[in-house]
RNA sequence: UCCUCGAUAGCUCAAUGGCAGAGCAACCGGCUGUUAACCGGUAGGUUACUGGUUCGAGUCCAGUUCGAGGAGCCA
């Protein structure tokens, strides 16, 4: 019977086939010491000379890196046994290759990122890849199940969309028949209709940008959940912000330690993620970052923090903010000029919006951006006038404020941004399997 | 789009304008506990591309291409 390595500490002492790849190699005289993997971890497999044949030793001691292979042999609990988790090995007794590979590029030494790009169809089995890839599934299994258990309806938004609302700087074109379509940005236009229908829904799925943005926190296509409720407003929404993203981070603590480990990420930074998260208005983070700013030594730094009432918050400002705190921080009441025209402006004062921004802690910047949308029909085509919307465009979106208008709320959440941080990435093309960058769509 | 930096062996990088080098990987040999092992040996080059300066260019100059970091952009 086929075990897993992630199996392996409750199979001590009994005789278990591994089916897998050779991750990496090395030999003492008569000893071979192979590092397997099988997808849910990394087991040391011994070849002891006396206990294998001539032809099986001889095959292990040159095998090559990535070999596809089958190993039997007793497991046996040892301190010095590398691997993930790590502490187990199996005494080989018999092994059967499946394929040689030649010539595997990635070795187990470093590498510059053009090249691991290049071959990321390889990188991904490399350990620091497969933990990121594991924990973002942990991520998304989170995020869908936090949903499901609390009355939400999965609804999918179209991909393909028509002819763009405002511009077509930032959509995808594609060719639709004789006529024209883009990929969608968001879906949150049509959950604001589901929810007459339905409530509470989300939807989950990929986004695409054709932002020129060449930064270590964005990618043109990357996965976004937008919830989207009826009878809620901004306060209501943050608190189904924090509970959700709390959720995440402890369900990663719970099922990812390994994960984590292979990353270096102290669980100490994740473990106190729970709600209430810190809010902040938008005019005192202005306040602050300017504390900050008149703190700063580094001219250079004291110049990227450079900020007036007004303008939206650059990385920079963003990773000031939140270096403050140690927990994701809500930043509420953003200018309205500075985002999307549904936002609902504050009652007395229409300069500022019901949005709330979510930043990670550690300087990872934005990983929700949500708001109450407006919900009365003159309000808003007003403010689709205003910003030059053609209005055409948006007849069936203002339509649904005529029938049983609401006060209703969303957000987005980004799911890469999200494993970034909670993995302590550097970058977030680590953390979807295929990255899509600006200079970058192979493999 | 802008700023800065870079491109040399399969990989990561050295080389005052004067013989093209090292470590790792590969290959051969040694070692019964390796953790990116260690030790000895072998092989491996259109110095991104185009042009220029010079007795002589990997090195200096100009342009091109590709990439990295940052900024801007990011309803």
């Amino acid at each position: 019977m086929d075990t897993t390595i992630r199996d392996l500490n409750r199979r001590i002492g009994e005789t278990v086939t591994i089916k897998g790849w050779l991750y990496n190699r090395t030999d003492k005289g008569k000893l071979v010491f192979m590092q397997v993997r099988d997808g849910t971890g990394i087991c040391q497999a011994v070849v002891f000379k006396r206990d294998v044949d001539e032809a099986t030793f001889d095959a292990a001691l040159h095998l090559p890196q990535e070999s596809s292979l089958i190993v039997t042999g007793e497991v046996r609990a040892d301190p010095r046994a590398p691997g993930v988790p790590g502490g187990y090995e199996i005494g080989v007794r018999s092994m059967q290759i499946v394929q040689r590979a030649e010539d595997y590029p990635i070795t187990p030494k470093e590498h510059g990122v053009e090249f691991l790009m290049d071959n990321r169809h390889l990188w991904i089995r490399s350990t620091k890849q497969w933990a990121l890839l594991r924990v973002r599934a942990t991520v998304m299994r989170a995020i869908r199940s936090w949903l499901d258990n609390n009355g939400y309806v999965e609804m999918s938004t179209p991909i393909l969309t028509p002819s763009a609302a405002e511009g077509t700087t930032n959509l995808f074109e594609v060719g639709y028949f004789d006529d024209k379509a883009y990929l969608a940005q968001t879906g949150q236009l049509y959950n604001e209709a589901n929810i007459f229908a339905f409530g509470k829904v989300y939807c989950f799925g990929p986004t695409f940008r054709a932002e020129k943005s060449k930064t270590r926190r964005h990618l043109t296509e990357f996965w976004m959940v937008e919830p989207e409720i009826a009878w809620c407003d901004l306060d209501q929404l943050l608190e189904i912000e924090e509970q959700m993203v709390s959720h995440i981070v402890q369900t990663v603590l719970a099922e990812n330690q390994n994960e984590l480990k292979v990353l270096g990420r102290d669980p100490a930074k994740l473990t106190h993620i729970a709600p209430p998260f810190p809010r902040i208005t938008y005019d005192d983070a202005i306040a602050a970052i300017k504390q900050v700013q008149a703190q700063t030594e580094d001219p250079e730094q004291k110049q990227l923090l450079d900020i007036t009432w007004g303008m939206d918050f650059g990385a920079p400002h963003e990773t000031a903010l939140t270096q403050l705190y140690d927990k994701p921080l809500f930043v509420t009441g953003f200018p309205s000029a500075v985002k999307a025209f549904y936002m609902e402006p504050y009652p007395g004062r229409p300069e500022v919006c019901k949005s709330a921004d979510l930043l990670a802690p550690e300087g990872y910047g934005e990983i929700i951006g949500g708001s109450e949308r407006i919900s009365d029909p003159d309000l808003l085509l007003r403010r689709i006038h205003d910003q030059g919307l053609p209005e055409e465009a948006y007849k069936w979106y203002i339509e649904l404020r005529k029938f049983g208008s609401v006060p209703h709320s969303g957000f987005g959440l980004g799911v890469e941004r999200t494993v970034t941080w909670i993995c302590g990435t550097e970058h977030v093309r680590e953390a979807i399997p295929f990255p899509r960058t600006i200079y970058r769509l192979y493999p």
